[in-house]
RNA sequence: GGGUAGGUGCCCGAGUGGUUAAAGGGAGCAGACUGUAAAUCUGCCGCCUCACGGCUACAGUGGUUCGAAUCCACUCCUGCCCA
């Protein structure tokens, strides 16, 4: 059975998207028979989406596959609010043109995984509607249909009992409902989906919609990307892991999924990728050290998703020159110095480019013996860097086990 | 507004006048072992210094003291209770 007969919502959960749904015979029924709308929203709190959102632009795009019609949400209304859901601490106010920006950030992404042309997916941002609403209109249209005591019930803010939760922030569920609603009535939207911890808010719009507009709707959440251990992926030691090739390098994104635990492979394969899924659970299956085959896959095709084949391509090539003794070191993270750092000490020379947080890191990676010049252990911290450490003007240095960078000489 | 408990290093959390750069845990980094995995073991883990040592740090500002994260005053922030 291909991709395209197969009814959107088994292939989301076959691939192991789904985590709840309000309904799901009636949402399989209903993706059946029709053509739906269905949003996700995102909050702009960065100026680049990262992996926690790759996996629903993934959803958005089976979906959009199989015919329906996806609209990114953009919280440029919700973002000034903040999202409480399962945090345990209040959100930095933001100004409202880093949110502007930020959603335009988001938009040049999103248009890579999704095809927008001929209105076959929208971006609409909530501040279209939501800056221009009034409280007391609002509360009467909206804020009759909320019991409070069934919003403090809701899982989302069980993190915040001990730290307190403003009212601002408990604001957020209702406008995220409203949202729904907007979106209902202006493009017929009947399906919101998200995050597992968005659930609470998810089911408080569906339910207003139902009441307000008398129409079905529907929601469904997926499952978070997390490790085996139950740890958030998408972590890096410094921070996120971004989509956008300057913050996260197409390198690093690449080794990132290269690295991952045995145990995620095929759950990563299925989610972060459109391989068919008999071959995810080919590669899946593999053992030992075979299933690093896979991880070669995964790492590739996650790439070459997010950054195109030429990327990917590089990032491989790279990684095999270092890891693998062949290919050329052209792509990897390149550090470019002055003529005039020959003779001066290599580690101020690494401290300057940042490869070493700081020279105490530095000093101590060197005597621990984490770093390697062309391959040859150097630990002596005076160490002067000369013109036969060069070749072609070029010099690989290996920090720890696999971090790599070539210095050139300009 | 009143009462009360707090604000310690990336995070959690001990410490209540000196030997405290500050216990312990987590995260992180390096090494060994491996498969660019996991688990395990070892070392490191504020900054500068080859090193001796120096500097900066326990919400903020002043003060007491030979000496303060620790005592006092005021300020700011947070939780809880009362209004």
């Amino acid at each position: 059975m291909s991709v395209e007969t197969k009814n959107a919502y088994d292939v989301l959960k076959e691939r192991g998207f789904i985590a709840q749904c309000t309904n799901e015979d009636e949402v399989r029924k209903l993706l059946d028979k029709e053509k739906i709308t269905f949003y996700i929203g995102f909050d702009p709190t960065a100026d680049s989406l990262h992996a926690g959102h790759f996996i629903a632009l993934m959803a958005m795009a089976h979906m959009q596959r199989a015919g329906h019609r996806p609209i990114c949400l953009v919280g440029g209304g919700t973002g000034t609010v903040g999202d409480p859901s399962g945090r345990t601490d209040m959100r930095k106010m933001m100004t409202d043109e880093i949110i502007e920006h930020n959603c335009n950030c988001f938009k040049k992404q999103m248009s890579r995984f999704l095809d927008f042309s001929d209105g076959k997916a929208l971006i609409i941002n909530n501040g279209e509607w939501l800056r221009k609403l009034n409280y007391i209109d609002l509360l009467r249209e909206v804020g009759a249909h909320f019991t409070v005591n069934r919003m403090l019930a809701a899982e989302c803010y069980k993190q915040r009992w001990e730290r307190g939760l403003t009212f601002l922030e408990f604001n957020y569920m209702v406008m995220q409902a409203y949202d729904f609603l907007e979106l209902h009535r202006r493009v017929g939207c009947v399906m919101q989906m998200g995050g597992d911890d968005q659930w609470s808010n998810i089911i408080a719009g569906v339910e207003l919609v139902r009441r307000k507009e008398e129409g079905d709707v529907f929601g469904a959440t997926f499952n978070l990307l997390t490790k085996s251990d139950g740890k958030k992926m998408g972590k890096t030691a410094s921070g996120a892991l971004w989509l956008d090739p300057e913050k996260t390098s197409p390198y690093d994104f690449y080794q990132y999924w290269r690295n991952v635990d045995d145990a995620d492979v095929e759950k990563c394969l299925a989610l972060l990728t459109f391989l068919p899924m008999n071959e995810v659970h080919r590669l899946g299956s593999l053992k030992d050290a075979e299933i690093n085959e896979a991880k070669k896959v995964l790492a590739y095709e996650v790439t070459k998703l997010v950054h195109g084949e030429e990327e990917a391509e590089k990032a491989k090539k790279a990684a095999e020159s270092l890891f693998g003794g062949k290919g050329d070191t052209e792509n990897m993270p390149t550090i470019e110095l002055d003529a005039s750092a020959i003779g001066t000490k290599l580690i101020d020379v690494l401290t300057k480019s940042n490869i070493f947080a700081s020279k105490s890191e530095g000093r101590r990676l060197m005597q621990q013996n984490g770093l390697s010049l062309n391959d040859a252990k150097i630990s002596d911290i005076e160490y002067v860097i000369d013109d036969k450490d060069f070749k072609d003007n070029v010099a690989i240095v290996k920090k720890g086990k696999k971090k790599y960078y070539r210095l050139k000489i300009k």
